[in-house]
DNA sequence: TAATTACTAAGTATTTATACTTATTTTTAT
DNA sequence: ATAAAAATAAGTATAAATACTTAGTAATTA
């Protein structure tokens, strides 16, 4: 049976010696190293290349999650497991967007954890029912983050003409009114009605709350 | 023992009744309706008003995910419970935002099934590793969606000092240059030169450049 | 402390935008 | 076919912005 290195990162000893005991049974467990906190925990893993890195968050020096993440980045054979005694959203989140494969409360039962190693050296991700819920949080958070900001929602309805519409975009990409008036071979004294037309529409006194509006809701 | 009250929704029999067999030595379980399709579900847990509702998918009339969003909203106090043949992203995601507090695919255990019926029925949400690996990388694509339009990455360096920043901010809010003027209890003409200075740092030739590359890169 | 950078200000000229009004022609919808 | 809306245009005047230059004072940094 393949051999899953395995390097732990805590800088409590016990907390590691308990992780020792719990997988030494593990015939197919091979802990080829430890480290204390994330630099040693990054120059280990450029050493002896882990297939699973089992790592802590709070530790001194560098926590576990700026760690994750540059192993992550730098050496993506290494698979980061978080085994943390917090299941507080921010830390589950920023360890998932760090690039951990997964994350387990340090009150974790031995199968589980036998069981999210394996799936991790598979290349699978792991995060039970508990963790899920937060991600689940999390996700929905961003969702109504990335509505709010592209305004999905606005497009507010000012009944623009189509005219009125290709004129504002042209002035919202920096354009004068004789740049677009030779861009649509008509008079500049159209443009001018035009544009003020568009101002009246949009409640605006000038060029630059013309701008923003347009932007903001997206007419364009 | 506190009785849950479900209602099945499925547009085949054989699946109600599928579900029906195995939940019916579950002495707390209670099923007290069966609809087969959206509209029908809606209707049913306005008039039953269930604890939990078992939600297939793929549906005549109205598919399952829309009826989720419908539900979640008007009656939160009837929770959904995802029962899918798919496993495909966009179905998960999209049944998360709908509200959905579970999602299960029709080859669930038993137990599984019983457990996520429990834990919804206790406000909990219940995601299994795998459909949770699906969450994660729905997770992060949204978080770089965010990323990339929020332009956390850029708030590129033009070496505007204190004053300009200042002074573009109110720019950017529409205020001419007679109101800053006023408003910072200096000259006009000390504006108009502050203005050109941040312009042609800026690289730009107009008020409306300017606003568009303070608001882009957010600089303010 | 010397030197640099930031903030202030103004002279002068030109360009561009805005305000308000009126009016003809073309399109669209009833 | 006729009314309504949209697109076109211009008169006239004023306000605001832009361009380019010079320069004194205050604040910061080497």
């Amino acid at each position: 049976m393949e051999k899953i290195n395995i390097l732990l990162v805590d800088d409590h000893t016990i907390v590691r010696d308990g992780i020792k005991a719990t997988l030494k049974d593990q015939v197919n467990f091979n802990i080829i190293g430890e480290a204390i906190n994330g630099f040693d925990a990054i120059e280990t893993v450029k050493i002896l290349h882990p297939d699973v890195v089992v790592m802590d968050i709070t530790m001194p020096e560098m926590n576990g999650i700026d760690a994750t993440m540059e192993i992550s980045k730098k050496y993506p054979g290494s698979k980061v497991l978080i085994l943390s005694m917090h299941d507080n959203e921010t830390y589950i989140l920023k360890s998932v967007e760090a690039g951990a494969y997964g994350y387990l409360l340090k009150d974790v039962d031995k199968s589980e954890f036998v069981k999210a190693i394996n799936a991790i050296f598979n290349g699978e991700k792991y995060f039970n029912t508990a963790i899920s819920s937060v991600l689940v949080a999390g996700y929905l958070n961003k969702v109504k983050q990335t509505e709010s900001q592209s305004s999905i929602s606005s497009n507010d309805e000012y009944d623009l003409t189509k005219r009125e519409k290709g004129i504002l975009k042209m002035i919202t990409i920096g354009k004068n009114n004789r740049e677009i008036a030779d861009g649509l071979g008509i008079s500049i004294r159209t443009i001018e009605t035009h544009r003020a037309n568009i101002m009246k529409k949009l409640k605006v006194k000038n060029a630059v709350e013309l701008v923003r509006i347009a932007l903001e809701d997206n007419i364009i």
